[in-house]
DNA sequence: TGCAAAATAGCACGATCGTTCTATTTAATA
DNA sequence: TATTAAATAGAACGATCGTGCTATTTTGCA
């Protein structure tokens, strides 16, 4: 009966062969995550999360063990997919400034689908602002993560003359995370119309303010291959 | 007995005569903005608050007859001390730049203070983002206001050619409201030092950007009276 | 000073929360 | 297919939540 075991690797769609259990949970993280996005890390509650599966509590319960660890598991898939919408995408462009601008507008894109379904990433730093704890460690690690590459991506701008090699990355990162914060805050709670166009017309704005040509020789090329280039 | 009634009038600090109910009302939505500015509008629990004001909850929920009707108190005190402390006193400098500059000065002043303890117009609007109701209402009425108050300040600035008259007033409120947003954000939630210089930079950047002149001739001068001359 | 009214306390309710324990069902393996 | 392990369900726990009801205390006023 030992015969022809497929040796359990290559499963339907996803990547590696997923158990029952693993399925599920990333069922659940799923849910959660979008339950998260709308209510927040705070508001989740493992019983509106069984309903939502159509588990039952205890079900899912034991999949994380706590309710801290099914926080910190939403916001790994988070990162995870904040990575693979706007980072990695970004990388098929080449250094300078088409890929600071490949990386802004993927981000503005994110940003633009979350006036409706929300971001931990803002979300959550407005909740654990003054809560230590391992959720947000989770949370500020990735979003320093993010701001990492931002920040790599500006110096490299600056290194090939696209942007003025005086100025501070942290100050030019800086002004761009308040576009984001801005569009967030006055598109989603306020209601503001018009808000996507004023963050893209900032964003123009800092870039003549910091060096950039007026007649920008560089628009992002879009290779659409080569995506796994070092950064 | 009944001798030396003082007529209850000139009471101790505050403003108009208070009955016992209103003062230790007082007392209890003080304690409330307090701990709302920390975890939040959401996080505020009238249990929590008997305890910290040393009452019994049923004695502290008698003054508001709901939490929502708690958290809206919070909401206007919040409001009515943001006033006091950032739009009255910039009315005694003159309209045009030097008012503008007064007004961000005060608000970077608050917004300071916040990166420790809180503030509850970017807490309460990330928590009130997609949840209806008269809490978020009345959020977003305060919110309305002071960026309307700001709106104007930079309206007066253009027509007194302080600013590009050409240059769109949402714009430039944009802008500045991303660099209190950003400074909120890096600073309390990620810690990062520095936030407050890289803050007042990027409005100095938006100010030259916009038209003011490099050389400004009009730095606010505090008149220190005339507190109440119109807007 | 006495009396009505306001302010506060005490208690209990139903609901929901995260979590634990034990049973039962389902899936993976030999 | 039989067996073992993994996955899920079910029920109960203590705690906390907002809120309503009924005493009791305190206050303001004639």
């Amino acid at each position: 009966m030992a015969s022809l075991v497929v040796t359990k690797s290559a499963e339907a769609g996803a990547s590696k062969a997923l158990h029952k259990g693993e399925k599920t949970k990333a069922v659940i993280v799923d849910a959660a995550l979008g339950l998260a996005t709308q209510i927040g890390l705070e508001g989740l509650s493992i019983g509106a999360l069984a309903e939502v599966t159509g588990m039952s509590k205890s079900g899912v319960f034991a999949h994380f063990g706590s309710r801290e660890e099914l926080q910190i598991s939403v916001v790994r898939e988070y990162h995870a997919r904040f990575e693979q919408e706007v980072f990695y995408p970004a990388l098929s462009t080449e250094r300078g400034m088409p890929r600071l601008r490949a990386l802004f507008a993927n981000w503005m894109k994110r940003t633009s689908v979350e006036i409706d379904s929300g971001c931990i990433y803002i979300s959550g730093a407005v909740e654990f602002d003054d809560r230590p704890g391992p959720v947000r460690d989770a949370l500020a690690s990735s979003v320093n993560t993010w701001l990492a590459a931002m920040d790599r991506a500006v110096r490299q701008a600056q290194q090939l003359a696209h942007l003025d090699a005086g100025a501070e990355p942290s100050q030019i990162l800086f002004e761009i995370h308040g576009l984001i914060l801005a569009l967030h805050y006055e598109a989603r709670f306020l209601k503001l119309p018009g808000s996507i166009d004023r963050a893209l017309k900032g964003f123009e704005s800092i870039l003549q303010r910091y060096g950039a040509p007026t007649t920008d020789a560089a628009r992002p090329k879009a290779s659409s291959k080569a995506r796994l280039r070092a950064i």
